[in-house]
DNA sequence: TTCCTTATTGAAAATTCTTTTCAATTAGAA
DNA sequence: TTCTAATTGAAAAGAATTTTCAATAAGGAA
């Protein structure tokens, strides 16, 4: 990954702050809260603050690193973000989330609603929910929500 | 629009609070926060609490009459739902909100997805962010975000 | 390497958002 | 009209997020 780069390139220095959570969020497998990363970070022996971690997601998105996870089931989740244009899928068991690549898929509902609400658009959001591969089998991780 | 029958039909009960919300929020063009729409009410006269606004929203979220809208520039707010698949796409500008309605055009994404992760997709949240026809055009509601 | 400047952090407090509690009220059935 | 349980309002509790500002540290310059 290339955080490292990012970070300098526009001026900002790589504190270790911005290092430990990129790290935890390079490991995780489902979106965090501010509060869990604040939470799993101290259970590592670190003494980083709250408002450091809100402060580093704020800037991380900003950047384009990392993006939010709506979850309606949960707070909202930051996860990291590689290169390109990338949706998630999120375990609606397990909350386990994985990125997929965009395709053109799309294009056409995209085209289909500026004709038919003369929007123009620019962006979207996307996220599926389903049952994760462990999850799918109904006596492997107990009930389903 | 029939949620009078829902909500009798469920037991619940047809009271003033759950009226206005639900009248505001029919009239609204954009997505509101429970602190917009207490702030609406009271301008109209209203003593509603903002207790009964988040009471009131969660309840008519469970029934499948209001969803929330994500629009990452603004707090979560609140639209009316109408019967059937919809999604929403939000005005980047003016953050005026319509709903469309769902085809299957994303059913073929959804399949390659699920063959591509072997997640089983059982749900998903799809809005898109543009300019709406107002402020496609670059004078009339003033400079774009 | 050491020094210096400025970005960054931590801690506390302020603010905002959301939920809980419980007595008072009210919708709607009897 | 009466009764009862659902609903509301107000206050308070509990979370989540942002602001402020002095102390610290990253990384370029000497």
């Amino acid at each position: 990954m290339n955080y490292k780069a990012i970070l300098s390139q526009k001026g900002y220095r790589l504190s270790a702050p911005r290092k430990q959570i990129i790290e935890l969020l390079e490991v995780a497998d489902v979106a965090l809260s501010p509060q869990q990363i604040h939470n799993q970070l101290q259970q590592n022996g670190s003494a980083l603050g709250l408002v450091s971690v809100y402060r580093t997601l704020g800037l991380l998105t900003e950047l384009g690193l990392v993006t939010i996870l709506y979850d309606p089931q949960l707070n909202p989740g930051y996860v990291l973000r590689t290169q390109g244009h990338h949706h998630h899928i999120v375990c609606q068991n397990c909350h386990k989330a994985l990125e997929f690549p965009a395709t053109n898929d799309i294009d056409s509902l995209v085209e289909r609603v500026e004709k038919q609400t003369s929007f123009q658009v620019r962006d979207h959001l996307l996220q599926l929910f389903g049952l994760c591969p462990d999850c799918k089998q109904p006596d492997s991780k107990g009930v389903l929500s």
